[in-house]
DNA sequence: GTCTATAACGAGATAGAC
DNA sequence: GTCTATCTCGTTATAGAC
């Protein structure tokens, strides 16, 4: 934790950066599956060995990148929820929608989608298809789950506040929605882990439509389509628009 | 259209299926971006020049693979739906749910599911990350869009029986609805289009959720969580469940 | 101790001459 | 169609510079 150490600290946390910076351009030139370390090594005018000294393999190099991508991707909606928060503080009043909550949630929504439309290699190596022969390590699930903790928050606060109106769990799928919520520890209600965990991968899958040009051909007005569709999200939730 | 012609044909397409075989197996193995002619033409012992014999290049062999793969899936949803439809015909009465058109809707997104689990690859080659450096032809357009025709039909057969339940379009989104309608030229009402646009891409984000990883460690039953969410886009398209 | 460079391995892809 | 010479890859062992 300390903050400034050695020049030899200084230079290694460079190199890095600089060996991850690299990665990620050939990640959007020629995709994660082709991720080579000796690509990496000869435009650093290194030597391919040389990187060893900074990542122990080449997984290891792609696990440093998804994580990064989940700290980002995190770290977007962390802000936007942090933003939306502040403005309905401070701000105009009652807003007309449903709530402080439901502001959160379309900030977060959006701002999630925006990371995803800046960072589509980012978004494609974490949200897309597995990289062949990889199989991600234990180090993903936490940042992985940054996002997720967003929402779970915004939804806490909606709970301790006017509540949320969701309609009771059809008894089938009771006994796994207490059983997610107990290994998150959330303390949200069982129907309201379950319409959120369904909600995030409706997410997902709406900007990876557009993402991966799925809505090529289909979808012109990106912008309004997506505003509607997180809207209705929201309504899985519980959060209704009045 | 003639079913029987000569041996030489016959050979051709034999041979076109034992490449597009193999280079679905590979597929498998390494990924959509290594796809090597040359590597398929080695394990089926021919030499790789014999290839183009039938496949101009490497990306003309993925578009095949492509199509296919959409055609699998569009099959499988349409079995799935004639299935359900001489069912609700032939079988137990009035199901207690929300008409044959839910139960339709119910089966197909179920029948997609299977098919994705089935073949998880070719479901990542169509709704994965896109490869790098293809860009899909026109010739996937019309198998792309074979499960949403079927997805079509059902909801204008539940307009044409007891209606859906859909709330009006935000003036925001009513333009670009209208004018998906008219593209398609479906003849459904634009907020029908519309919902079943955003509910295709949210049915296709909970597959791609349990196929890619994203899932692990978080759902565990995953057949009632999947068809309690699928209950949930019912009611999103307006086909409620009472 | 920390880093980089050289060299090598075994496996696989690739281009071109034949 | 075949063969060969030349690439790339991940990874390791080793030796020397700071």
């Amino acid at each position: 934790m300390s903050t400034v150490r050695g020049a030899r600290e200084r230079a290694r946390i460079e190199v890095t950066a600089a060996i991850k910076d690299e990665a990620r351009r050939m990640l959007a030139a020629e995709g994660a599956a082709k991720l080579s370390l000796r690509a990496v090594a000869r435009e650093l005018g290194m030597v391919s060995s040389a990187l060893y000294r900074y990542f122990p393999s080449r997984d290891e190099l792609l696990t440093a990148l998804i994580v990064d991508a989940y700290d980002s991707v995190g770290a977007a909606a962390e802000q936007a929820d942090a933003n939306a928060l502040a403005a309905a503080a401070s701000g105009a009043g009652a807003g007309a929608g449903g709530g402080v909550p439901r502001e959160r949630w379309l900030a977060v929504c959006e701002a999630v989608r925006a990371w995803a439309l800046e960072h589509p290699h980012e978004y494609s190596l974490i949200y897309g298809s597995p990289v062949p022969g990889y199989s991600a390590p234990m180090d993903t699930v936490g940042p992985a789950s940054r996002v997720a903790n967003v929402l779970i928050d915004i939804l806490r606060a909606a709970l301790a506040g006017r509540g949320l109106a969701l309609p009771p769990l059809p008894a089938a799928l009771r006994p796994e929605a207490v059983r997610m919520t107990a290994d998150f520890g959330t303390g949200l209600p069982p129907e309201v882990t379950a319409a959120l965990v369904a909600a995030w991968a409706q997410l997902v899958g709406l900007i990876s439509f557009e993402l991966f040009g799925q809505f090529n051909r289909v979808v012109e007005d990106r912008d309004t389509f997506f505003a509607h569709a997180v809207d209705q999200l929201a309504h899985g939730v519980g959060l209704p628009a009045t």
